[in-house]
Order: structure tokens, then sequence, then C-alpha cells
DNA sequence: TTCCATGTGTGCGCCAGCGCCCAGACACTG
DNA sequence: CAGTGTCTGGGCGCTGGCGCACACATGGAA
């Protein structure tokens, strides 16, 4: 994989952003995995038995549908987590999700999960908080489905997967970003080819470089910038109460 | 309103899953209020002043988008609430919340409601698999825009009204529900004049009758049934534990 | 009774994305 | 070095939904 490029031993930001306490015992708990490109690690509606959280490693959730039509739906990279619907005294998810980018990841058992879920407010906090962002993003994500063309969404996943691959090329086919856009894999080429003539990326069987990291949020809709600043705002590191937060997002979003 | 072709008390089905002492002082807290057809209640990114229990009336929820594109992504009726966010400890919502049918409805303060949440497990518990439902329905919603035509959606959003208004005819807009599903006002027309024509609804001025719900349902497209299963088997009363539930519900979808 | 706001029906040109199919380019493997 | 699988490009006809513009019906208010 490519993520020799990468600094050896990033963190999860979940897991960085507790109090020092409450984080070493939950590393503790936690165990060192690889995440093996391609790999699927949760089933839609199957029994969930790690949590994970990447350090380096790449996740991609998608919604499945009756035939062959899935939909991406969100990505979990260092910034988060897989398995979030044990928090809500759930066993299973109605999401698919599959190794984008292999790497390093921390991982829990579910029980063992349950278990420190208890014990730390702290890590209650952060993972509510967590949840609010990914339902904010599902909810954007459907509207820009709906009202967005296929080349800015394109842009757009590109970006998120830049943000969390933490290296500049990365592998991913057209084939796999069609059943992440919803669309046909003839989409995804003309779509890529534009934005490969504006010089933006370069591509070349299912290997990608991002080259004009400005350019491409500029080709991008904007969603992708709304769902960057949710996230910064409301997992903002150690702000007791989220009070007025939501003032400030409201007068930035005007 | 139609409302009084209804039973005059009929109750939330949240509330009265709590157990009887929960629900006793649970209600205690709550004011009846009367939700006023076509009010906001829920502006995003505002302040949530209060949370609404319906009893009979009945909650559109759409994500805006900058421009004047939206999409409705949910209806709150008396099997749910308003301002479940709050449970994750936020202060707002990125929904705008409209009264899309006017009725009853237990409302509590923001104030009141996060002391209750703290006082109750058992109210905790239920809302959490509340908020679980609605992301599975969110995301359900993506999906669904993405690739069903606009007949099967409109279909789709009729059947959820007719649950939650607890009568056969209700007022709706053409202009109203072309928001509410992302098309334009002639899109709705001409998948209504097709509804109508096959003798399954008659509307006449934002006047709606369900004429045949199983022919509705037929012409819908099978996210309704999954959303209504969903709900039904995560929420169902008093069962302790979701162990095995994910079973069933998988051993159902297959 | 008249008038106006609201709600609905229709026509027309346009385009993004679909479904299907084939061709070319490259890369791994034996 | 041949063979096979993977990845990308492109053509063609189709259709669902868009944008715009206009006509009509109805019901309530002046």
């Amino acid at each position: 994989m490519l993520l020799s490029l990468q600094a050896p031993s990033a963190a999860n930001r979940l897991i960085s952003a507790l109090p020092r306490k409450d984080r070493q015992h939950f590393l503790a708990a936690c165990e060192p995995v690889q995440l093996v490109f391609a790999e699927t690690l949760v089933e839609p509606n199957e029994r969930i038995r790690h949590v994970y959280f990447p350090t380096q490693g790449l996740i991609s959730l998608t919604m499945p549908m009756y035939g062959s039509d899935s939909l991406g739906i969100g990505l979990v990279g260092n910034e988060g987590m897989l398995g979030i619907s044990l928090t809500l005294g759930m066993n299973g998810s109605p999401l698919h999700a599959l190794v984008q980018g292999g790497g390093p990841a921390w991982r829990m058992s579910t029980r063992t999960f349950r278990r420190e879920l208890t014990k730390s407010p702290a890590l209650q906090r952060e993972l509510k908080h967590y949840l609010y962002v990914m339902m904010k993003q599902i909810a954007q994500t459907a509207v820009c489905t709906r009202f967005h063309i296929v080349e800015a969404r394109l842009a757009n996943w590109l970006l998120m997967t830049h943000d969390r691959a933490h290296a500049d090329a990365f592998h991913i086919t057209q084939e796999f970003l069609a059943r992440m856009l919803g669309v046909r894999r003839v989409g995804i080429t003309k779509a890529a080819t534009a934005l490969q003539n504006r010089g933006l990326i370069h591509y070349r069987r299912g290997h990608i470089t991002i080259l004009d990291r400005d350019g491409l949020e500029a080709a991008a809709c904007q969603c992708y910038q709304t769902n960057l600043s949710t996230y910064a705002q409301i997992m903002s590191p150690r702000s007791d109460t989220r009070t007025d937060r939501m003032q400030q997002i409201k007068a930035k979003a005007e």
C-alpha cells in the first residue's frame, strides 16, 4: 500500500480527544489490527463483532438496496469509527462497511466496547457528537445525490478520500467509484476525464493522484466544505458545552 | 382540520412505551399544545426550544440546501418525536421542521427534556432506538431518492402521511409535495394524475383522499415497507434486548 | 358580483444519466 | 512470452426529470 508515505503512527482523533486517563484505559482494551484492502468488515443487519478506530486505514460505508444498486454515504478514517450504532443499543447496522484503503486500526470486541462505554462519560459524549455529525452527513448526502451532478460528487468523494488517505495518491477504480456514487461506471469515466483534462487529478488503471487540491475543491459542490466544517465545529476538542456553537455555525453558513 | 374524524386522544407511542411510573412522571412535565398547520417548529441550526411528541399532529422534516432546493427526509407523527438531536447533546438540528397536519401534541422545554432524560433510563433507551430508526430511514431516503421514480416516491410519501394522519383525507398541495420529493411541481402533477387515473387516490385543490390503500402500497417502492418494518422491529414494546432481533430482520429480508 | 390568490393541467425543447455493447490498453501470472 | 483478467474509453438510442411559459379552474374576500 501507499501507507509507507505516511507518518508511522497517526492517532485516531476520537480516541485522542478523550481525557488522558480514559484514553489510556481505552487503548489498553484495544488491539492493533491491519485493515486489508477490499475486506468487508460489516454486512448490513449482521451482528457487529468488532468496532474499529482507523489510524491510517480507510473504510467506506454504503447503503445497499434490493437489487444491485447501492450508494456510498460515508467514509471512516482516523477521524471516526466503525460500529457507532452500538452506542444506540443496536447489534447491527443497515450499512455495508468495506475497507477502501488498507492500513492500521484499533479494534475492540463489541462486548468490551459496551463495557468501556459505560465506564467513560467522556467517551459517550464524544461518540454522541460523532453520531450527530454522521447523521447530518447522511442527510447531506441525500440532498447532494439528488441535486448535484456526477462530476461535482466525484470531486467530493475524492477529496474525502484524500483527507483520510494521508497521501496524494491512492488506489481506487472507476468501478468502485461508480458504486459509491450510485451511477454507471461510464459516468465516472466521463467525469474523471473532465477532471483530468483540467489538470486536477491524474489517474491510470485504478491509481489516482491528486494534482491540484484547491482546484478539486472548486470543482466539488459545497457539500464537501459543509461536511468538513460540521465535523470541525462539533468535534472540536474539549469544549465543555455546545452552547452557542450552533449560532456560530449558522452565522458562518450565511 | 380533519382531525375530528379521529379518536379524541390517541397517545404518542414513544411515551406509551415507557414504564408506567416513568410515563406518568414524563407526562406531568409535558404541556398540551395544538400544532398549527404550516407553522415552522425548528429552523436548521437554530437553538431548539421545545421538543414535541405529536398525538395526532404531523410534522415534516426537510433538509435544506443552499439555493432553494430541499428534500423531505422524514415525518413525525404519534410514532415519534421532534427534537431527537438533543439526546446527542446538541442544541440544534440540521433539519427544518414544519407542521404538515395540525393537531394536538405534547410539548416540553429543552431544559425540562434534558432533565427528564437523565432521570429515566427507559426513556434514554427508547429514544436511542428511535434515533437508530431515523438514521436508517434517512439513509433509505438517500437511496430511494437516487434510484426510484417520482411516482413511486410520491406513493411512498402519501402512505407515510396517511399512516400518521389517522384519516383517509388530508390537506396537502402539489407544490408542497414537490418540495418534499425534491422535484418540480409539474412532476407531481404528472405522477398524481397517474395515481388518480388508476383509482388509487382522489385529489382536488390541495385536498387528497386515499381511495385504495393496498393499490397505493403496490405503487410505492419497497422502501415504504422497509421503513415500516424497521420501526416495528426496533421499537417493539418492552423487549429487553435487541439480541437476535437483527437476525430476524435479516432472515425476513432474504 | 367581481376580483384575485391559490391550486392544477399542458406543451415544448433540453440534458444528464441509463443500458447495452464493444474495443483498446495495460499488468500480472504461469 | 503468451494468455487472461482488469481497467478505461466511447458510441447509440432512450427516458425521466428540468426549465419555462401559459391557460384554466375554484373559492374566498372586497
